[in-house]
DNA sequence: TATTGTTATACTCTATAACTATA
DNA sequence: TATAGTTATAGAGTATAACAATA
């Protein structure tokens, strides 16, 4: 297939993002977690402490948003949030050594899914896709948003 | 980097589906489309004709979601929807003249901006990248979704 | 006065249920 | 009775604005 002929990028990631999006549920609910409250553990064994505005924006959500869903990972002991001694107003946020278990057994579940479905790939479009992924992944957003032509 | 150290692939997706979108966003605005009429248009360029309810079905919306989308088209004149004369109850989709070539312009700026961003690729990534999205984009929503494990 | 976290409110988007017309 | 399309309603999800505590 000629490369003018493909179909635009989001029409095709979009429905892939959604299958992955479904495929994930399920999984997640066996580790008693939400989407949101996966990618908060997630975020945070990356980069463990933080405030809390700046850990919604590092995930793509309102500072609003997660406060349920911090409440709720703290009252089942995933994570601590103290407030910080230097400025009391932050809230300082770590995982629980429960939580780095939770989030791990997860994405190792997780990690199976995503195998199956990557062992449809030729090894050479498996590894470019992945390679790709990771750059395009780390575009800053604004430097994809088109420039205006006015 | 090792693969078993790359970020959930859904996690590296959504965000770059996000910004895909959001650059789709203005372009579209100049053309007069919304996201949902483009979506319209595409399928329908691809497939003529088909009842309401399997072209919401393809392009995974409601069907009582493009109801307004395609009052808004139609009274623009870009597609038309006539009762089938087999039975009455269906509403043949088409695209006008018009309603293509909107389709197609909207379209290309869109290919000029994806072709800006997947121009950061190396060759080989941006080939693998591509080859396997076609493959990926097509695999039946059902076989994604994760076997139970009870 | 500005900022962090929080709560309450409003808004957008989407799905559900009820209706009309055809079959 | 079943189905296509439509309309009206309700629900989920999200953002906006106002508030309390701290700086």
């Amino acid at each position: 297939m000629a490369d003018d002929e493909r179909a635009d990028l989001a029409a095709m990631l979009a429905p892939l993002v959604r299958a992955l999006v479904a495929a994930e549920r399920p999984i997640l609910d066996e580790h008693g977690l939400t989407m949101w409250g996966y990618s908060v553990l997630l975020a945070l064994a990356e980069q463990p402490t933080r405030t809390q505005a700046a850990l919604a924006e590092s995930i793509g959500a309102d500072k609003t948003r997660i406060i349920g869903v911090l409440d709720d990972l703290q009252e089942r002991g995933l994570l601590q949030r103290t407030p910080d001694p230097s400025d009391r107003r932050a809230r300082v946020l770590s995982l629980t050594e429960d939580g780095r278990r939770v989030c791990g057994a997860a994405q190792a579940d997780i990690r199976t899914m995503e195998e199956a479905l990557l062992s449809r790939l030729p090894a050479a479009d498996r590894r470019g896709f992945l390679s790709a992924l990771r750059v395009l992944s780390t575009v800053p957003r604004g430097e994809i948003v088109s420039p205006r032509v006015h």
